[in-house]
This record gives structure tokens, C-alpha cells and sequence, in this order.
DNA sequence: GCGACAG
DNA sequence: ATCTTGTCGC
């Protein structure tokens, strides 16, 4: 069959989550709303089916090294539709960070800012949604153009419908770049810098990869422990 | 109509 | 995202 059977939901009117994007759209605020750094955080999902093992960290802004960690499991109950990522998302991803007992001031998020279709990619919905600052960092870009080549270190300005929505950064030698836009609360340019402040040793950024880290950790136990019961 | 299409 | 072996680069 290849039709998954999500295949009831996927009729649904898409033209209702759209109205939806565009609702919290009006939300997005593209200025820095948050003083000096203290505390930044990272949320990340794996998936085994539609179990969804979410992952959030908090890590100390100028040492990049973590205060805190969370996992979570849940049921994903809507497909990857692109566009429409955060309506998948959005449940797991907020069950790990509301087990965090530490406040972050920033929180970055796997996936387009404002770089979406509708300025609502998943960094921005959960960002109005828990009305915190966020920024959205793609490993592929969803929409819009890349203006100048990509070299390391020299972010370049993306671009849809004449506006300038985020930033093409490639932050290792020999790695694909990474696709950086702010979520809300936080301006083109802070977005950018903050991202750049969390790069270490790996091309992604810190809250971010050990986010993803321990989201596969989970699974991998979720796992484990389902061999063994059988 | 066709192609593109985050995770 | 996930599947999946070896392999190239730092």
C-alpha cells in the first residue's frame, strides 16, 4: 500500500493549518527579545515509527557546556508534510523542554525561522507558541535563494520574495552549510551571531547536537528495552 | 501542469 | 527523519 495510514489525516483540509500558519505569523517578532545570554537551549526528535523520542538541553551560553538535559517519549499522530513540520513536531519537542526545570533565554530548534513559505517554519510556530526567543537551524534549505557562493565561515543572505530571511553558513571545511533564520524574538542579525557563538568543534551547533545526541541515546534505550521484553 | 519540498 | 558499508577528510 502507498498510502501510509496517516492517510485520513493527510485529507484533512490543509488550507485550515494554513490559516493557522498565518494566524501566529503575525506573532513573529523579529527583534531581540531577551537581555545578556545566560542559558541556551536545544530541542531535537528520533523517531522509530511513530514513536517520537525528544530530546532538550541547556547548556551555560559562555561555556557552552550543559547545565541540564530531558527526554521525553510520545506518539507522533500527523506525517512530514513539508511546510507543515511543526503540526508534527511541535507535541513531542514541548513535552521534553517542559520537563526542563532551568529557564534558557534562547532556544534553538532543528528546521527553518522565518524561512518558510507563510514566515511560520517550526522555529517560529513553537517560539510564539511558548512565547520564547527562538532561531531555526536547517541542515536543506525549504524556500528561497542563496545570494553569493558559500564559503566557510562567510555567511551568505537568503533571500524569498525580496526579503531577507535568513542566512547559508557553512561552519566546517568540507561540510554542507547550515540554513540559519530567527524563530521570533530574535533579530536576523542575533540569530546568525548566536549560532556562530555555539559552533565548536562539529558543524552543528552545540545545543543542537547534543540535542540530537541523546534523542538517538533515548531511542536507541526505548529500544533496548523492548528487544529485551520479548 | 511541473518541479521543489525543513524533519 | 530513517535505512545502510565503506570510505574520505580533518
Amino acid at each position: 500500500m502507498l498510502i501510509n495510514n496517516f492517510s485520513q489525516i493527510i485529507s484533512m483540509d490543509l488550507d485550515k493549518l494554513i490559516a493557522v500558519q498565518n494566524k501566529l505569523a503575525r506573532g513573529v517578532i523579529l527583534e531581540d527579545r531577551f537581555g545578556e545570554i545566560e542559558k541556551i537551549a536545544g530541542c531535537d526528535a528520533a523517531y522509530d515509527g511513530d514513536r517520537a523520542f525528544s530530546a532538550a538541553v541547556v547548556l551555560d551560553y559562555a561555556a557552552l557546556e550543559v547545565i541540564e538535559e530531558s527526554v521525553a517519549e510520545s506518539r507522533v499522530t500527523f506525517p512530514y508534510i513539508p511546510t507543515f513540520l511543526a503540526f508534527r513536531e511541535t507535541k513531542p519537542l514541548m513535552k521534553a523542554i517542559e520537563k526542563l526545570k532551568n529557564k534558557f533565554d534562547v532556544l534553538l530548534l532543528d528546521g527553518q525561522g522565518i524561512a518558510h513559505p507563510r514566515g511560520l517554519g517550526i522555529a517560529s510556530h513553537l517560539g510564539v507558541a511558548l512565547n520564547v526567543p527562538t532561531i531555526g537551524v536547517a541542515k536543506r534549505i525549504l524556500c528561497g535563494e542563496v545570494r553569493g557562493k558559500i564559503q566557510p565561515n562567510k555567511p551568505a543572505q537568503i533571500f524569498y520574495n525580496g526579503r531577507h530571511v535568513g542566512y547559508a553558513l557553512q561552519t566546517k571545511k568540507n561540510t554542507s552549510p547550515l540554513y540559519i533564520s530567527p524563530g521570533t524574538g530574535v533579530s536576523l542579525d542575533s540569530s546568525l551571531k548566536i549560532v556562530v557563538h555555539c559552533i565548536k568543534k562539529h558543524k552543528l551547533p552545540e545545543p543542537l547536537r547534543l540535542a540530537h545526541n541523546l534523542a538517538l541515546l533515548k531511542r536507541k534505550r526505548e529500544r533496548v528495552k523492548y528487544a529485551s521484553a520479548m
